[in-house]
DNA sequence: TAATAACCTACTAAAATAGTCGGGTAAATA
DNA sequence: TATTTACCCGACTATTTTAGTAGGTTATTA
């Protein structure tokens, strides 16, 4: 089973990407300086949410990223199925040879877990996180957060122009 | 969320000592015969089961590992708990630090799902995987074949006498 | 044309996994 | 009592994955 980083990176980012898609396309370096994720590793994402996809990209100044599709669309399951290969909790992918070609004792009990998981993650789309109380709050405190810093960055950049 | 061949491992070598138990204690090596398993490896993993009153060991010659409870009262997701850490979907162990000390935006999505997959592995018991149809077929294609091993075994034995 | 931001490839440090190796120690049996 | 069996323990290691860097190219807009 594979749900690490990557795959709560990718989750964030796009959620990030819902949440603000109201503004036009969301650069990269927006979403790493809310979420507190590595533009580079970010740039790595993208580019596998966009060939299976889920956004858009916008080149040039003013440019971004954008949800492919509508908020109600787009689930869970498949951002993580982007970025990691699968959401699978058998060591054989399914193809039941996991003991030197034969089928493992436990195969079929990581199967039906595999199953339960990505049934789970299948049901909850983006349009249901930008809704819930406790993401509304931790988008409100970040937005506030990177107004401060570009504040900051402005006073910076002040000083040094003096 | 960690679900590697490591937790895995423990379920098939608990499983495994299920199924043989009629037997007497059950060596490592046989499990490791049966189950393809490196014998270190799973002593590695015994120990942490055996620290958890997961199992009693039985030293000496004829001597083994032994279930500590009775196969209903063993499930999947304590054998889990043995070995890994925690089968936890957060990157922060649900502490809520995400983001630098702070919450990121989407824990409380890994933490629904931490607690989904617990729930569904806290269900299931090593007397219910003992009576799954599946179980069965595999434990009796192995039983054949690990017969099969010691009968060569011997002949290879006798060979090199001759 | 200067700035911006996506796009792309290759490289790398750190961590985790999946072991191996080499020694113990305890208990049973011959 | 000697030997065997099998648990016990710690240190070491190869491989893989993760997470992130670095350095460039291409497209767009002001």
């Amino acid at each position: 089973m594979r749900l690490t980083t990557k795959g709560r990176y990718a989750v964030t980012a796009m959620l990030d990407l819902a949440l603000h898609s109201d503004q036009g396309p969301v650069s990269l370096s927006d979403i790493s300086n809310r979420q507190g994720i590595s533009l580079s590793y970010l740039e790595q994402l993208f580019s596998k949410l966009r060939k299976r996809l889920l956004v858009t990209s916008v080149r040039g100044p003013g440019g971004g990223y954008r949800l492919s599709r509508s908020n109600d669309d787009i689930f869970v399951a498949q951002i993580v199925d982007a970025v990691n290969e699968s959401v699978d909790a058998t060591g054989c992918k399914g193809r039941s040879d996991c003991q030197s070609g034969n089928t493992c004792l436990t195969h079929h009990l990581w199967c039906d877990l595999s199953d339960q998981i990505h049934d789970f993650l299948s049901q909850i789309s983006l349009e249901q996180l930008v809704h819930r109380n406790d993401v509304r709050q931790v988008a409100e405190r970040q937005n506030f957060e990177s107004r401060q810093s570009c504040f900051d960055s402005d006073k910076i950049r002040a000083a040094i122009v003096d």
